[in-house]
DNA sequence: TCAGGTGATACCCGGAAGGCATCATGTTTA
DNA sequence: TAAACATGATGCCTTCCGGGTATCACCTGA
């Protein structure tokens, strides 16, 4: 096999068309370069220049190896560029995963605040519920979560990004929107409510049910998605509690009304979480920029 | 720089992901491609390969230059296979004018010869006069000819290709078509010719003139492309002397009939010519695969 | 705790590549 | 026409790079 200097030789001679001016192109002497060529020649086994006592000039073969080895350096010049950009984050792959609730609110301004510090990263989105994502940033399928506790500790990092009060979701036109005050545990005690499920979206039952005397009795549809519940409250089957970002989704027929002591109170949390064995050198870069520490 | 050895080196251990299989496979050692490994990770500026005493896997930026490594190795392989092919004729261009008469006959079958021979060569064709041929093969721009005599065999090389008779084109339903006998010179002594130009179409002028005694009053129209002849012809203003090949071409309201004294001979030559410096390693090839030498 | 496996290090040696001096040859100039 | 010049090739010397052998350092599993 050939080495890029015979190449880098090669290429000066032929556009030179000149030894000596070439060799000094090289930062070396005539001596070397000429017997650089003749070795490569060799290698390739074919002439390549075509030189008598006067003029130098490239033959047909050379003109094609001279195209090849032009690409070659050009190759050669750029994957060490290439592999840099990658391992320092400035180019790569970054696959997150978000709940569905936090696509409404917290997801579009943090890719737009990626996509400034990590502007060449590929984002590979997904939508997951929690469980999953975890299950991903344990495997490696996944870079970062955006999740709601509890996750451990011992093996992910995270970072709190966001904390919102619960919201009662009512039908448009409902009695309890004529209150003109916070809603309190009474006044729900007989209305037909929409749960979240205790099994696949663990996190809200679990606040729910901590900040609220359910009657069980009452619940007469058990869901995981808070579209899901908002639809269902539009179509008048009860109310739901759900989080203050569900707001934003412009669904007709609901109304949310505020809940009694939430006022201050922001019980739902939203982590970015990682696992703190972080191989990935852009979610490396993005995590340092975005000053993201443990808490 | 990295070198090629490098890179071999970092594709085995990239595949392998165990620096002693790997350097099984290089015929060498573990020490130096262990060290062959690092300089290289010097080189780029970036760790290509994570390794820990029980087992090698790559870093994303590795991952990364694993291709461009493959990519340089695949075209390293390539290019010297690319540079024989070409110096032994294999592949490459070949330029080759023709004239326009021999269009309708040889250079089909010609044409069909070559791309068995040089399967791999791209054919330039260009339609030239014998003197636009001669032109671009001294300065170049051309590699073969298909033309006519006369031409410096001092600098030219050449080979007869085709000998033909000369025919007598008249329109449809002339009085001479009805003649049982080849046509004599005191046929055409009243008839309307369309004749070569003397300077466009010197060998056709030079040709005719010489065997014919020509009627210089009877001139009626002096053209340089044998196809513009036969066209007027088949408009009825006059008759012509065309080479045999003209028969070949298929146009309406044209007869082409015999030439007293052209039974056996056959004046009009066709050649193969070439410079006698050849430095197109297709046309070497070509030239010595249809055994062409010197007449 | 010890044996086995794996990558890194130390040291030595041969060959490859570069530099200097010079040659061979063809061109220009006096 | 001969001498000076230009240019690529060759001979010889030295340096340095890369590979081999022996060995170390370290982790793992029995």
């Amino acid at each position: 096999m050939f080495t890029f200097d015979q190449l880098a030789g090669f290429i000066a001679v032929a556009e030179e068309l000149h030894f000596g001016r070439a060799a000094e192109r090289l930062n070396m002497t005539q001596p070397p370069l000429s017997r650089q060529i003749q070795k490569l020649e060799k290698i390739i086994g074919t002439e390549l220049l075509e030189r008598d006592n006067r003029k130098v000039q490239l033959t047909p073969a050379g003109e094609a190896f001279m195209e090849e080895a032009k690409r070659l350096m050009a190759l050669a010049n750029r994957a060490p560029v290439t592999a840099r950009r990658i391992a320092t984050g400035r180019s790569g792959h970054l696959r997150v995963g978000f709940t569905a609730a936090s696509g409404f609110s917290i997801l579009g301004p943090l890719l737009e605040e990626i996509s400034e510090i990590i502007p060449d990263v590929d984002i590979d989105l997904q939508e997951l519920v929690t469980g999953e994502q975890i299950q991903g940033l344990l495997t490696g399928g996944l870079d970062l979560g955006l999740a709601r506790p509890p996750f451990d500790r011992d093996v992910f990092d995270s970072h709190l990004l966001y904390k919102e009060s619960m919201m009662l979701a009512v039908p448009s036109g409902h009695h309890l929107a004529d209150l003109a005050r916070p809603i309190g545990d009474s006044d729900i005690s007989d209305e037909p409510l929409i749960m979240h499920s205790p099994t696949k979206a663990t996190y809200f039952y679990d606040l729910v049910v901590r900040m609220f005397p359910i009657q069980h009795a009452n619940v007469i549809h058990t869901v995981s998605q808070i579209l899901t519940m908002v639809s269902l409250v539009a179509a008048r089957r009860g109310v739901a509690f759900v989080p203050h970002s569900a707001t934003l989704l412009a669904i007709k027929g609901v109304e949310f009304l505020p809940l009694a002591g939430m006022e201050s109170e922001q019980p739902v949390e939203l982590h970015a979480i990682w696992n703190r064995k972080v191989v990935n050198p852009a979610l490396r870069r993005l995590l340092q920029d975005l000053e993201f520490r443990t808490e």
